[in-house]
RNA sequence: GCGGGGGUGCCGGAGCGGUCAAACGGGACAGACUCAAGAUCUGUUGGCUUAGUGCCUACGCAGGUUCAAAUCCUGUCCCUCGCACCA
């Protein structure tokens, strides 16, 4: 009988929409589980394979806890805002609104598709007021608590977007979203919100989370703490603090150097370096322009200089294209003989260098160094610290600094502030108006949400701005002329809380009724890309963590668990785009094969963390065996079932069940197929039902349909998972199983050699056994029969009427049978 | 440069101290079934050797630890990903 997919994936998905068989339940008695997966930005271009990867492996979880009596909570929603659809709107000459409202509703399609089983009542886009409201409500309470600022600062600016850009925006130079195009650094007024105030509390819980080392190692680095001593030089009688992590070195610093983007550059340049400076400064931004990984270290002397407060010298300060603007205090003490980039810097410019760090192996001090001695020793050229060795020093200097009022112990972040103001149109309204008077004026709560407003137009600049009765609005406080906030936030704010709104997302009063989400969060299992280890999952984080401390919720970190799906790349292991033509549709797979066979082939091939390329021919095997099994179980009778099937029904209940833990999704379905495999014509009915069950999450379709057809009721992703019989694990039957095809291969490998050495056609096999091992031969005559095309007698080795004319009997072991062939 | 992950048979990919010439799938070859094809089922698929044995060579390359290594350690090469002048 012809195995028809596609009427029977639709049939059961009407069925689970019909019955609203996923819908979790806020009241029951079970213990919850919060399933997410990272929820997708819903392009034009409809789900990619990544997608299908990463629910099917969020789906297989759901329905194996589903049967384990957990309340699953398994939303999905569409992270609606966003540059990329806007930009495409514009392209296509519609709204982004229509562009995106499209864009979902095939999404949608396709994931009912694919089936899986979300409780789409919770669902909801980031792009519609209900939402973005409460992205409007946090940002007031933010800037209530002083979590948000506005400063004019340093930032990125992408050109082909046309706004700035996050620093985790940033990837190597360039736009995230435009690998060719390189960010300039652009001075300009912009909302920051203070993620730095948790970089403590997000550093240390990393190491609790049950989340990917890989992960968390990225996390950790993106933090980047490190423990210093800010030291305060003078600069024309001001004191300007630096940081180091080598305050064993100070004695040997011969210079200093100033970012070029510092903001207070100014101040230090003089009226005859003035020029050149400004020369030096143009020319870094037409280097920018080029390769960032190339570019060398170059500065220029800014005429003013600072006074080393341990020895009092004199030292020029340069401003440097390598120093970093907005670390620590945008400026270093640099010491060319114990750092690499100082010495290169030294070396180019002819600055003086001076060793104070003694290596143990070598007189550094009549050395011509090639390179900056970066490792230990003692001190030397040191003053009253000389001898020391250098660790100890670092300790000794920082008190004398200390005790002198001149330096403290400090921790310094990689992580910056958090910019989130965005300078186009698709995406939620910053609530602030602009008094003249009055000066930043938040809005009231009682007039959110703020609508985007639909008549704008698009072209150059924020089209915000072309829209009139938004921007010139009354000031809430003095009632004068004012203007309205014309960026938009960062959409990595919508996705930063859009976890707890699925719980509650038709709360028209409040972002979510806490009771609610005391309930359902933390998430128990988050899934997704690893693309996100350094944005969205530490702004999630963050966000977690002030609304924690805003009284909102009573947790502190959103995600307990975090699965990372591998990378699936086109099968020329290039990246699947549409650039390269390479990209495979999920749903022309569905098509063509079933869901059902798309989502075992995806998950058969390889651990589902592990970076794959696609191959068309992973789903042969998985297309034969679910149509092998549709025609088994058209046929299937229901009876009796012996002892062997149900050992290795019980074997594959205890592994499958460990496996799909452990994300081993893979070797499950081995288990599984070799399950299936075995079944025989005639089963018993809890057999066929426990291995249904089994097979549920990996083919949740057929399975429901082999289900029906065996006369069971119910949906069998809402039955109970079989729970192993230990007594019917026999590992007897496994050895006896095992003697069967040892003495198999035995007879093959020996009707081998006589083809070969005799020219010689085996007809009959002549088996001799041990007594007590004859009945499992002769139970298995059939198997054996197969396996090996012959006809086969056996005989206990007593048997005295047995044929044996070359006495193999001899030479029979325990599991060690003898053959005679002719 | 720093930090992750990885290099396994014709291919994809398990395995992560002994039970490993290495799960499972694909491919190839052979056989059964069939008028025939497909599907299905069975076997073979590193080399030599052998009436069912024994040996050799193998898990990027080179060493080492161990009675024993694909599995542990060291070095080295290659691929891949993330961060990148953070003082």
């Amino acid at each position: 009988m012809v195995y028809d997919f596609v009427g029977i994936e639709k049939k059961w998905q009407e069925i689970a929409e019909k019955k609203d068989l996923f819908k979790s339940d806020l009241n029951s008695k079970k213990k919850k589980f919060y399933c997410l997966e990272m929820f997708p930005y819903p392009s034009g271009e409809g789900l990619h394979m990544g997608h299908a990867l990463n629910y099917f492996v969020g789906d297989i979880l759901v329905r194996f806890k589903r049967m384990n009596n957990f309340n699953v909570m398994y939303p999905m929603g569409y992270d609606a805002f966003g540059l990329p659809a806007e930009n495409a709107a514009i392209k296509a000459k519609t709204h982004p609104r229509e562009y995106t409202s499209k864009a979902i509703k095939n999404f949608i399609k396709q994931q009912k598709m694919m089936g899986i089983s979300y409780d789409w009542s919770k669902s909801f886009a980031t792009c519609n007021p209900e939402y973005y409201h409460w992205n409007q409500y946090f940002f007031l309470r933010f800037l209530e608590k002083g979590l948000i600022y506005r400063k004019k600062a340093p930032v990125n600016w992408c050109n082909k977007c046309d706004t700035v850009l996050a620093n985790e925006q940033v990837h190597d130079g360039k736009c995230w979203r435009h690998e060719d195009t390189n960010v300039e650094i652009k001075h300009l007024e912009q909302w920051f919100i203070k993620t730095t105030d948790y970089a403590e509390e997000l550093l240390e819980m990393v190491d609790k989370l049950n989340w990917p080392e890989r992960i968390k190692i990225m996390q950790k680095n993106w933090i980047g703490r490190s423990e210093g001593t800010e030291i305060l030089f003078e600069i024309n009688n001001e004191k300007w603090p630096i940081f180091t992590t080598r305050p064993d070195t100070i004695y040997g610093v011969t210079f200093m150097v100033i970012s070029a983007q510092h903001s207070r550059l100014d101040e230090l340049v003089t009226d005859e370096q003035k020029k050149k400076v400004e020369k030096f400064l143009k020319e870094l931004k037409s280097v920018s322009g080029k390769d960032l990984e190339k570019m060398d270290k170059e500065g220029v002397f800014t005429g003013s200089y600072a006074i080393n407060p341990i020895n009092k010298e004199k030292v020029p300060i340069y401003a440097g294209n390598f120093v970093v603007a907005d670390y620590a205090s945008g400026m270093v003490m640099a010491v060319p003989a114990h750092d690499q980039r100082d010495f290169d810097f030294a070396l180019k410019y002819e600055i003086k260098m001076k060793p104070v760090i003694q290596p143990v192996d070598f007189e550094i001090d009549n050395l011509r160094l090639e390179k900056a001695y970066k490792f230990p020793g003692t001190l030397i050229n040191s003053g009253e610290f000389n001898g020391l060795d250098n660790e100890d020093a670092k300790e000794k200097i920082t008190d004398f600094l200390i005790k002198k009022k001149i330096g403290k112990r400090i921790v310094q972040y990689k992580l910056r502030d958090w910019l989130v103001s965005r300078q186009r149109y698709w995406g939620t309204p910053i609530p602030v108006i602009y008094c003249d008077d009055c000066g930043i004026v938040p809005v009231s709560e009682k007039d959110l949400p703020i609508k985007l407003p639909e008549d704008v137009k698009f072209g150059k600049g924020n089209p915000l701005l072309s829209n009139e009765k938004f921007v010139n609005v009354k000031c809430p406080k003095c009632g004068g002329k004012a203007k309205r906030e014309t960026d938009t936030m960062d959409t990595f704010f919508d996705s930063s809380w859009y976890y707890l709104r699925y719980l509650d997302n038709e709360n028209s009063k409040e972002p979510f009724a806490k009771k609610k989400v005391d309930y359902w969060m933390p998430v128990d299992q988050y899934i997704g890309g690893a693309e996100h280890a350094c944005m969205h999952l530490i702004y999630a984080r963050f966000f977690t963590k002030a609304l924690r401390d805003l009284g909102y919720v009573n947790f502190n970190e959103p995600f307990t668990s975090l699965f990372n799906q591998g990378m699936l790349h086109a099968s020329d292991g290039r990246k699947m785009s549409k650039s390269l033509g390479n990209v495979i549709n999920p749903l022309d797979i569905i098509e063509k094969y079933g869901s059902d066979t798309l989502r075992l082939s995806l998950m058969s091939f390889a651990t589902p963390d592990k970076d794959t390329n696609w191959d068309e021919k992973v789903l042969i095997g998985s297309f034969k065996f679910v149509n092998k099994i549709h025609d088994k179980f058209q046929e299937i009778k229901i009876g009796k079932s012996d002892k062997k099937i149900e050992n290795k029904l019980n074997k594959a209940i205890k592994e499958v069940t460990n496996q799909i833990e452990s994300f081993k999704y893979n070797l499950a379905i081995i288990k599984v197929r070799d399950l299936f495999d075995s079944l025989k014509e005639e089963e018993s009915k809890e057999v066929l039902i426990k291995s249904l069950k089994l097979l549920h999450p990996f083919c949740p379709h057929l399975s429901c349909e082999l289900w029906e057809k065996i006369g069971e009721k119910g949906y069998v992703g809402l039955m109970e998972w079989p729970k192993v019989e230990e007594s019917k694990i026999d590992e007897n039957l496994d050895k006896q199983e095992q003697a069967i095809e040892d003495l198999a291969s035995d007879i093959n490998h020996v009707v081998g050699l006589v083809k070969e050495k005799n020219d010689k056609i085996v007809k009959k096999c002549f088996v001799y056994v041990l007594p007590n091992e004859k009945n499992n031969f002769i139970e298995n005559l059939d198997l054996l029969k197969k396996k090996t095309n012959l006809e086969i007698e056996i005989f206990s080795v007593n048997d005295k009427n047995k044929y044996d004319p070359d006495n193999k009997s001899k030479k029979v072991k325990p599991g060690k049978s003898g053959i005679y062939l002719e």
